[in-house]
DNA sequence: GAATCATTTAGGCATTTAGCTAAATACCTA
DNA sequence: TAGGTATTTAGCTAAATGCCTAAATGATTC
């Protein structure tokens, strides 16, 4: 929860998982769609895995990362049922299933 | 929203809207629930305050805290429209309405 | 094996952040 | 006005962040 709630922080990452939410894309043609260097963006990707909000993928070469939209919907709704807004709280029912990391 | 979930990024400033989602408390209570200082906590007021998620009001020598709801809806809401989490906006009651600001 | 493309790591620099103590300000009460 | 409580500002340090270029790694193809 706080990784993720770090990994948001930053622009570019809440928008590479929007860009993420329709379907895989690689590092490459990630880091073509923002105006900073390829490392820069290696590290913002980094980011997101550790929080476990992408998991990257070899193909042929290529890394593609995909969103991991359970830890997502965990954190924001958790939170904002904490919070005390009201959150369609009818997907945070998932806890340790598949990706529940967060230990760190 | 940059503001928003840059002060949402600290896990003592979440902790700070949750204990004000059932009521106004001052900067002192605030504090006392936090082992850090009290300046300490008075920059963590400053950056909630900034991003238009609190707001503080003078009472009798202390400064009273409130959470402002809408701000946290909005920002919360649009970025869950934003990567496709359905986020139920039929809760989204406009506690106190009118201050959509959310200029950053 | 060598060339090539894709991505990450390494190293460096500037800025921001989070924390502290000490001091200043503000506000209330006697 | 003086004293006391509450909060913020000032000034500092240490660590983290975000960015860069250059180099290293990995994987594919010839």
């Amino acid at each position: 929860m706080n990784k993720v709630f770090d990994a948001l922080s930053h622009p570019i990452r809440r928008e590479v998982l929007e860009l993420l939410k329709s379907g895989g894309m690689t590092a490459g043609d990630l880091a073509d769609r923002f105006p900073v260097s390829k490392p820069t963006m290696s590290g913002h990707f980094a980011k997101l895995k550790e929080a476990g909000l992408i998991q990257g993928e070899n193909r042929r070469g290529s890394v593609v990362y995909t969103i991991n939209m359970s830890t997502l919907e965990e954190a924001l709704h958790g939170f904002m049922g904490r919070v005390g807004i009201g959150s369609a709280p009818d997907a945070v029912s998932q806890r340790d299933g598949l990706n529940g990391k967060e230990s760190t």
